[in-house]
DNA sequence: CTGAAAGCGCTTACAG
DNA sequence: CTGAAAGCGCTTACAG
């Protein structure tokens, strides 16, 4: 025996309309093959007894369940919060719910939450991929949410560019010796930022990067990044590649007693929630995420949902070309222009 | 005519094997009815044909899906990766999978998402509530996440013993001035942490609240929180209510050229990713998401798993009495004893 | 120990 | 325009 549902079904209300469950399920659907009273008179009949469809029974006959997977390769990333809200708002416009699954960084357990989705009957998942990880087909539509350098069709925010955006407001500034300050030298968003930065940079511009777990692997986690020593060789802007590592930045350096942004300028990526809190507060580059998260939803669904003529391969990546989503500039307090005597010493320097 | 399924199914199992369904279902669930030889042939079957079951089946079948909904006010809110992550984990271990809602801070898009979520069959919820609210009965089982202040069963971190740690530790150096720096004076959580660090701080000092949104309210979002002042008033300590709270107030002080932990102390609550990574480091209280989640999911499980002598009520909130779940003091580099000088300046000013 | 049967709530050809 | 019937894949009394 099964467990009975709470409220009433479909055939509750045919039963007391005295009409045949089909017709409740037709004119429900509105795919208009009933009576305009007669759908009228179940509307009301299935507000009436407070029918609620069970998502459960359609996903069973119709093979969908309207609920996708958000695949995450660590949820504890600081990016989370935006990514999740993105999806979950562009999944819930489009009438689908949104199962989460982390992969806590390792790599048999991102197999292992995928698998789990899978069983769910999942219509489709979004997959934020780990660093130099390449998702192989997994018997769903899958949309890839990564940077446009990444081989495989992705849905990407237009990293270079918005590194571009960035080495130009320095540039115009008029910094000349910079240094890129980044986490991890894998990261394929890392890299592209870093291109557009040096190419917005000119060529006239010192470059320098500088690998945060490069340096914690030789003097531990945590441990200065010698940035103050850096603005005494002469560097005037902090160009970090993302958020976190521009607080780092920034909170080393006004320790260090160098005052941001009159001695130097310092930068990140993200416009995480603390950019505009930070005093002073942060200059840095925002993806859009609401759109990236449309397309990624909108590529999903175009492939799941069978609307005329769609694709016969519905497994598969559904991005037929990598989507660039342009990345917006946000200036704030945190930048300026380089110091007289820095920028003299600039000249001398070289 | 429905869509297939792209895998096997249990009749194609019994079918390879010439037995019945109902000997597969009973052999792959383990209840034990079929003999050990046949068990171990349906598996191997199953095992080669790659059989997946089908949980959508299944739930129908049983009228429950095996899925938790989380419902959060905020997303956005960087606490919100720490709760995700360690309901997650909870859930995935207990068997069940995790929908996502965010209400985006409208009381009335909270009401909406809860019922998607109820339409979706999920077999209970997680709610984090919105400020002040309380949580009417859903209909299905409710575990809320809060703070044991707010009336209604939650299960909580003892944010009042987490203050008044920190109010010891602050005491324990010296400090006899104290700033505390909050956000929103409706908080139940932050209100706990006050009374808490009060009581931690004893009679002697002599403490202060500031809450940013007051200020902001006058001059503006963003704006200076006039600490540098206060810290020339003798305050020689700001225990803010919040990470983020501290985060804004380090920098400002930082800015201000009043260093930290030298000149005043600064500390927060709850250990968000970014603690460790400022300069200096900032002390603070962690609250153990883990075990939050683990009652949490397991107080709901005790409802929806029909486990031998379970309460026949299966709606409405799960937690009998409030859980209270101590905190963890994180000294880290922001916070020393005071100048001899204010602590001097402190006691002429009295 | 094993199987035939019913049914969870819905949708979809098909027939009328 | 409306209804009878089948079936999505599973589980669970029940009978043997």
């Amino acid at each position: 025996m099964a467990i009975p549902r709470s409220g009433p079904n479909m055939s509750a209300i045919a039963a007391a309309l005295g009409v045949s469950a089909a017709t409740v399920s037709n004119a429900l659907s509105g795919k208009g093959r009933v009576s305009p009273e007669l759908i009228e008179r179940i509307r009301a009949k299935a507000a009436e007894l407070g029918y609620v469809p069970s998502l459960t029974a359609r996903a069973l006959r119709t093979g969908r369940t309207g609920v996708l997977g958000m695949v995450l390769p660590d949820i504890a990333n600081p990016l989370f919060p935006q990514i999740a809200q993105a999806i979950e708002n562009a999944a819930a416009n489009a009438g689908y719910g949104v199962l989460i699954a982390d992969s806590r960084g390792d790599i048999a357990t991102q197999t292992e939450a995928i698998n789990r989705l899978l069983e769910r009957g999942i219509d489709g998942m979004v997959i934020v991929p780990r660093r130099g990880t390449r998702i192989a087909d997994v018997g769903c539509p899958v949309a890839v949410i990564d940077t446009p350098s990444t081989p495989g069709n992705t849905v990407a925010a237009d990293h270079w560019d918005g590194g571009s955006q960035m080495g130009r407001h320095l540039a115009s500034l008029g910094h000349r010796k910079v240094l890129l300050v980044g986490g991890n030298p894998n990261s394929n968003v890392q890299n592209d930022r870093i291109g557009g930065l040096k190419a917005g940079l000119g060529n006239e511009a010192e470059c320098e990067v500088l690998w945060i777990e490069k340096v914690e692997a030789v003097s531990g986690a945590g441990c200065p990044l010698g940035l103050s020593a850096k603005a005494a060789e002469g560097f005037t802007a902090f160009a970090a590649l993302s958020d976190l590592s521009a607080l780092r930045a920034l909170t080393e350096l006004q320790r260090g007693g160098i005052s941001v942004p009159e001695m130097v300028s310092v930068t990140g990526f993200d416009d995480l929630i603390w950019s505009s809190v930070v005093t002073p507060a942060l200059t840095t580059v925002r993806m859009d995420m609401g759109t990236i998260a449309d397309l990624a939803i909108a590529a999903l669904i175009r492939v799941i949902e069978p609307d005329g003529e769609a694709e016969p391969e519905a497994a598969g990546h559904v991005v037929s070309e990598t989507d660039r989503v342009p990345m917006q500039l946000i200036v704030r307090q945190s930048t300026g222009a380089p110091l007289k005597s820095h920028a003299q010493n600039k000249t001398t320097d070289q």
